[in-house]
DNA sequence: TTATACCTTGGAGTTACCTCCAAGGCAAGT
DNA sequence: ACTTGCCTTGGAGGTAACTCCAAGGTATAA
């Protein structure tokens, strides 16, 4: 339970390959990050909140390109607002789902 | 308001480009759609709702491939079970997002 | 008959998002 | 000194889902 760990072992936690997590790195989805003294990443708690966050936001499909922005905001309201907003979106294509789901079950009787 | 369409106008009615509903045809995602008498296409109301519901599962984020299998399954009681899956995935993702909101909301005061 | 407004096909090009790999550096164990 | 197991970079390759032509056919209106 260290605030620590290796690209390795935050792969594992958060169930990206190593490969993407640079990938988001140098794409600048992923501020940079630290090294230690032999040029290793090293992550943090912090990282690994964010890391955790992206990957939230993706599987609830937002684009990477949206994840940017997200990620450059400052404030932790600005980021509320747009999760809300994103959630918001969500729903809406739920309720367009749930619409056709009773459609079916009125179908069947 | 009739049941035929040429694909300019389903094209409106649906929001997808023609190039898309012919894209979508050619990869076999939509069965073969009628042609009328000089080879145009021609769609249904039938087409229309098939091709409304396969939007609404590409905006919930379901993947071509998998629209396909929903597509050729022969049962509405089949399509049902396969609709109600993918809306607990999506629900599943959903509280993941609204932990996140309340994190948010938490750490807001 | 010519202009326009549709439509057709085949295929090339594009964007997003990875995924894989080669070549190589560092360090701890044997 | 050598092997093992980490890690690094740059760049090529891959898949999904379009998107955009070019070349050409048909029908209606002027």
């Amino acid at each position: 339970m260290e605030d620590i760990y290796s690209i390795k072992q935050i792969s594992q936690q958060i169930g990206l390959s190593e490969d993407t997590i640079r990938y988001y790195e140098k794409i600048e989805l992923l501020p940079k990050v630290k090294r230690n003294n032999i040029g290793y990443r090293v992550y943090s708690l912090e990282d690994r909140d964010l890391l955790n966050n992206i990957v939230c936001l993706k599987n609830t499909g937002m684009t990477l390109n949206q994840i940017k922005l997200y990620v450059k905001l400052n404030t932790i309201s600005e980021r509320y607002k747009m999760l809300l907003t994103h959630k918001k979106n969500i729903e809406d294509q739920m309720n367009e789902l749930q619409r056709i789901i009773e459609i079916k079950l009125k179908a069947m009787e």
